[in-house]
DNA sequence: ATGAAAGCGCTAACAA
DNA sequence: TTGTTAGCGCTTTCAT
């Protein structure tokens, strides 16, 4: 049967096209100095074969693999899919494939993923946040391997960074809210620090809160990611035990829709009774009735950036660490007068 | 300098530890016949060294990679991201890893995605949905390597599946609202036919319309993936075009609520005026008030049971193609009464 | 523009 | 339980 030979290798292909195995290889390399018509010959016997290239033995000979890890703490999350959309097509043209984590929000899964992605000698590693195990930090640094960090502003950076600040983003909100007059405010988040963006938040929030001398209330939506029905059950909660609050906001978009279904369930008007804001800039938070007020942190432009910070590193332009840093856009909605 | 040193090998590891590298290696594996305080010394002579093992090598050597490839049309789509997940999680026991790529939709970028995915000699192609290139096929052929498709019913099968039939999902959706005595039934989807799986609930859609003697209207929302924003501006040329209609089903929750915002802005009530039908059980329809009647093609079962397919088929328990089934559950809500 | 020799780092196969 | 030998498939380097 053809099924039992064994997969061609470019030995049978160079037997085949009667050349070199030396210039097979040269012939799948775009740039290579090779005769037209022996590449094409080369690769006619290579497609009659069913040849194909054994990248892994390519890595191993080269010590040079086409490989960028990345870890983000959900898979379902459609900011940071944006993000490594960005980034998947901007390094597509360079040749580089993505190998994608995700750590769950958990500084130890990520550790565990790192270890696994540094065996396979990646060009780059591009992480979620700033917070990383001991042992993260010390594999990242024995491997000499470039890092960026995303979407936030490590406080030790593992070496480049492309971010924003979250307290800072949310401060604004509240000062927005202040300068309407409302002082009854709350915040809806996770109820643990596993992740360090919504902590971020959070502290933003209620800094800010004490800066103009108000108390923020803060109300516990569970282990995070924060999700709709996590946002209207603590808007649930937040309703009952303190109805005369004026405004919410909420560590994202998700959460805060759930939070305006629960008011909409309950005849409590937002805004007017309540004024509502998010985090993120999902696409729910732009189309429900009323819209969301919300902070544009620009995924896409991360993620582009990002890109952009490693293949300056990659091209020997970036000899040092580089911050590069993004301006989070308040977007005024319905949801908030 | 420290740094200058090469990376360190399972040569100098051991060296360091007084052992033979083969003793290394198998140090590095969990079932391997080692004296456990050799393993202990190796271990820590690896960790002083920063050692890390280099799996390029490894797999070269063995001819076995523990990548598994996995195609999916969106990496910003929940449904997707709950089946990858699910099939990560399931997967990881194993010592498998998922090469994740999306296609955008697109045969051709699938095709491209394959043929460099097969050069990474993968244990396995988990692809979405039974269309693709000639040339996609032929590769994943000669390939000889499993291939599982998911979310459809291919009628060529490329090897084994993991699916539900989408328009037999929509046709229960119309005999639903046919007992209800609705007539003037819509139908909101793609204009294009990138997105088979949405094409094929649109010809469902019509294939029940055609059997209860109605006509279906069909309102064309853009190319695939269709947003929540076409979804609503869709339902706004439906409801200036048609505005008698009485029932609408989406090609997704996400259109659906789209197209159920739009409603809310325009003061036609939902349900009451117009009923409104979703695909896919996304949190978005289970939230939002009136919640949004779907159909929930249980995304993270297709995931667990392409593990379990994919776990069969590499113990060498499957011999032949196989094919699961999954039944899409109908869920009624606040939107269709 | 093409070829020959060597070896990347690891592990299969066999030996002790 | 550990060691020795050989070679996975490719590309670097040097030669022609």
């Amino acid at each position: 049967m053809a099924n039992l030979r064994k997969t061609p290798t470019m030995h049978d292909v160079a037997r085949a096209a009667g050349v070199s195995p030396m210039t097979v290889s040269r012939a799948f390399k775009t740039d290579a100095l090779i005769n037209e018509q022996t590449r094409a010959r080369i690769m006619a016997a290579a497609d009659k074969l069913g040849y194909v290239l054994d990248s892994t033995a390519s890595s191993l000979r080269s010590q040079k693999t086409d490989f960028v890890a990345v870890t983000v703490p959900s898979i379902n999350n459609a900011n940071f899919a944006d993000t490594v959309g960005a980034l998947s097509e901007k390094l597509k043209p360079r040749g580089l494939q993505i190998l994608l984590g995700y750590t769950n929000y958990d500084v130890h899964e990520e550790e565990r993923l790192i270890a696994q992605f540094l065996r396979r000698k990646p060009q780059a590693v591009i992480v979620t946040g700033g917070q990383h195990t001991p042992r993260t930090r010390q594999m990242l640094e024995n491997a000499a391997v470039p890092v960026i960090e995303t979407w936030d502003l490590p406080a030790q950076p593992l070496g480049h960074v492309v971010g924003f600040s979250n307290a800072q983003a949310v401060q604004a909100m509240v000062d927005h809210f202040v300068a309407q007059g409302l002082t009854r405010i709350a915040f809806i988040g996770g109820d643990v620090d596993r992740d360090t963006r919504g902590l971020d938040r959070r502290r933003g929030f209620q800094a800010a809160m004490q800066r103009h001398g108000l108390e923020g209330r803060l109300i516990a939506a569970g282990a995070p990611p924060i999700s709709m029905r996590e946002g209207a059950e603590a808007m649930g909660s937040l309703l009952d035990s303190a109805p005369d609050t004026e405004a919410v906001i909420c560590v994202s978009d998700l959460s805060a829709f759930g939070a305006l279904s629960e008011c909409q369930r309950r005849g409590v008007a937002v805004p007017g009774q309540i004024s509502i804001a998010g985090f993120g800039n999902y696409e729910v938070g732009a189309i429900c009735v009323p819209s969301i007020t919300t902070i544009d942190p620009a995924p896409r432009r991360i993620g582009e950036l990002a890109a952009e910070v490693l293949c300056d590193v990659l091209d020997g332009n970036t000899e040092h660490p580089v911050q590069r840093h993004i301006t989070p856009q308040l977007l005024l909605r319905e949801s908030s007068v």
